[in-house]
DNA sequence: TTGAAAGCGTTACCAC
DNA sequence: GTGGTAACGCTTTCAA
């Protein structure tokens, strides 16, 4: 049987309380007394149980990541960090995946204080503000990513701008027909506030989705170019297969644009797939240009153009939200806002 | 405050074990109790509480899972499937990293169960036979990836057999100078049986690499072809900047070889990054292969020849492995071995 | 400074 | 079938 505190205590000849005090290091014990309750700690390999210190003062230590798909390499990139810099500050982590079933979101709102955890970070998909009101009383809460709300913290980059930012980009280097990939299934008005109830479920990045083709849309409108809904290329799940697909059918169908603005650099991995398929080369025939800056983006053939934002930071900011939400339940929820930038590689060299 | 079975109870009018039997939905209770039950949950929003749970019972549902460098495209393929598969076994993960500090693998081990967890799933980096019998008493333990012991549950590919198979597809297709990229720092001797202890810390994949040079060694040997040093290009972290840099630098020293077998795929898409920057065309000029066939394999440019092998039959066999450990302590440790296969592409097109 | 005892929320044992 | 009660391992009053 693995030993307990009890145990420890009677090999040091002390009571549970002291060996407690000496463990947590708190109170002040005699130098002699804790010499002899460490030794006795080291001799029995005492390992304090984690579900007894839970039960007892309710905080596990822990707590949760949920990602709409933990397959894309941006889910990658964000467990890494959450998982480097939370152990810094001493939790563990619990990962969930919520795109397969929408309502896990829910689920997790409004059961995460029975799953072992004592706070959550969420990269939210189907929520709005009325879901995060219904949802009952929360647990300590940070979102990441775009949800229009204010009532629980958030870290986030301005993807409206972004997706401007990087269009405009495309629009300099003389592109005047620029596709876009990823938008959403259903096509919506251009700003998308408040209209984000009864968002089609099971669509990973919708949110995103939204915000980063009004930016485009907002993009050409200052330059005076029309929306052509036939550049507006939808795609459910953001995956590179996804794009590939939809891609290598659009130039079947379509007149080559000058441009495609892929919204994940994954999607745009599949994209320069399907056009090196198609015999279109890159930058020489048109361009492609990504977001998030992922690791493999600069590998990618061309380097890919892309929207880039310091991911440690922006983990740390959501980390940093947690802990205040863990410590003080009541602080005010906060938003911090990332900045981002264009970096340009050769996809887009012109 | 959040309510109890206790409160349940009383609104139910029942015995709190009544709750219980409920909730847990093993022993009979009249119908009519069942329903009363069930509706105090419901108008209580009863959530269990998982650390009373956890204290009571002994186990807290949730498995750790602990991987070399969360980053890896492999590694997210993992964590995926090993999150979705262990949900529909009712368990949840707790990630873990342990590249980043080589005595965390050994500190899981012993301390798993402090963790709040009930099992591990550890791909292993420098953990041998002597650190896996000194660590003491075992949590439930399965090892994925290769480690040369017998002494708890492993499931594996045969990664000697399968970089045997792609190094033969290399040399059917007329290759004689074949460049590894990834081999062991410090060259070891070929088969690598035994020589485990004392593996140098802090290289991810240092078995993987062992087994997979020794494998290239076999069927060049079988051709009849010397090892030369030379092409046996080391990396210490299976990262495509590295591969890409070291790939590079190698280009201005050496005479271009038939081909280069990169140990990941996500290497293979830096070597070809450099090929490409030095103008180097793949297939025609050089061939390129990489090994676990990642999601991203078939949209690089070429489309890359590689080794897949079924990653939810090995992780659902891990997760089996691990259930079995978890019923019975005693079991005797089993291993499973996932078959593979080489995946022709582009890459290696003659 | 240290010891004794209570209690966190659950489930298991044993009566009824 | 269902209700009391004890116990899981820890920390935290309160006393000594």
């Amino acid at each position: 049987m693995r030993p307990t505190v009890k145990d420890v205590a009677k090999l040091a000849g002390v009571s549970p309380k002291t060996v407690s005090n000496v463990i947590n290091g708190i109170v002040f014990v005699r130098p002699e007394t804790r010499a002899r309750v460490e030794s006795a700690l080291a001799e029995l390999d005492y390992v304090p149980n984690m579900s007894a210190r839970g039960l007892r003062n309710g905080r596990t230590g822990m707590i949760a990541l949920a990602l709409p798909d933990l397959l894309r390499p941006y889910s990658a990139e964000i467990v890494h960090l959450v998982v480097e810099l939370a152990h810094e500050r001493g939790w563990g982590v619990q990962i969930e995946q919520t795109a397969a079933e929408p309502k896990r979101e829910f689920e997790l709102l409004s059961k995460a204080r029975a799953y072992l955890v004592d706070g959550l970070i969420l990269n939210p998909v189907n929520l709005d503000d009325s879901a995060v009101l219904s949802a009952g009383p929360l647990p300590p809460l940070v979102l990441i990513g775009d949800v229009d709300q204010d009532l629980v913290s958030q870290v986030a980059i301005d993807n409206v701008a972004a997706a401007r930012d990087l269009t405009q980009h495309l629009l300099d280097r003389g592109c005047r027909r620029i596709a876009v990939v990823g938008t959403p299934e259903v096509p919506r008005g251009s700003s998308g506030a408040g209209v984000l109830a009864g968002s089609s479920a099971g669509e990973p990045g919708t949110a995103a989705s939204r915000l980063r083709t009004a930016g485009y849309r907002e993009a050409l409108a200052a330059a005076g170019i029309p929306v052509d809904p036939a550049l507006e290329i939808s795609l459910d799940r953001w995956r590179p297969e996804g794009a590939a697909t939809v891609v290598g059918k659009y130039l079947t169908e379509h007149e080559l644009p000058d441009a495609f603005f892929c919204f994940t650099d994954s999607m745009a991995a599949g994209a320069l797939s399907a056009l090196w398929s198609a015999g279109v080369r890159v930058p020489e025939q048109t361009l492609v240009a990504g977001f998030d800056n992922i690791l493999e983006s600069q590998f990618m053939i061309p380097p890919l153009t892309t929207i880039d934002f310091d991911r440690r930071e922006f983990v740390a900011a959501a980390l940093d939200l947690l802990g205040e939400r863990m410590a003080d339940k009541a602080a005010p929820p906060r938003r911090v806002m990332v900045p981002h930038r264009v970096i340009e590689r050769a996809s887009t060299a012109r």
